[in-house]
DNA sequence: CAGGCACTTAAGTAGATACTTGACTTTCAG
DNA sequence: CTGAAAGTCAAGTATCTACTTAAGTGCCTG
């Protein structure tokens, strides 16, 4: 993978850092400045910026500069283009799984239990 | 970050890279073994496998030995997990905008229009 | 049981990454 | 105007990562 970075290449790569998460968990709770994101960290404010800047990039925060600040806000479209990816991978799955759990129980073969549960709560059709 | 390894941390890791986001496509739609998922990439099986490592050390995949192939499964459950984390930071988020947004409303105060679509389906309380 | 298939392991390498320090640039307060 | 505050830019460095090739290991098939 040394070639074109998608959208989704970067927001999961900007999600990959545990100090990027608490960032956006941070921000989750409202707009800070870029001194404000670094307060809780030990490392220095440049290495706090750069990973805004990584946040950004990704589209998973948006920032503005204002004065000599600049107010950084999360952006609940991006996070939810990346949950979209996750749940359609996931359903895909789940449906596929639940189809083949009904045509063994149609031939009237027993089911792995431990997989049970999510073939018991779909009612559809 | 050069210390502990999250669930979340590899989740992440695992998904922000394409050939392992292809992995996942390809077993959304039912398990494979290693070659087959190894048949659409120019890369060598052994790439292919230390991808399929990865997956299974992230959770989001499982793999069982079966005589000498392995078959490679999605988990649903850690698919699951990633997507609630995202879920409750937006929401975290959406739900301060919203209050901020009412209580500008109620101030007579006009409302970035930018925004208005996620104000507009609140009707709690 | 010989040979091959399907991985697995190991070692090595080029290209990212996350951090640091230090030098600016802007802005704002006094 | 002066200086401190808040960022920004630029190197430089220690790790990490994704890949490769080469050499196993274990399980079938003929």
């Amino acid at each position: 993978m040394l070639e074109h970075s998608t959208e989704l290449d970067r927001a999961f790569h900007a999600l990959a850092d545990a100090t990027r998460r608490g960032i956006l968990e941070r921000l989750s709770r409202g707009p800070a400045s870029v001194s404000e994101l670094a307060k809780p960290y030990a490392s220095s404010l440049a290495a706090i910026q750069q990973h805004v800047q990584v946040l950004e990039a990704s589209g998973l925060v948006v920032t503005e500069k204002r004065g000599r600040t600049r107010e950084c806000r999360i952006s609940s479209d991006a996070i939810l283009r990346v949950e979209h990816w996750l749940s359609e991978r996931r359903q895909l799955w789940e449906r596929r799984f639940d189809q083949l759990e009904r045509l063994l129980e149609g031939e009237g073969n027993p089911v792995d239990p431990k997989h049970s549960k999510s073939a018991t709560k779909k009612g559809k059709k």
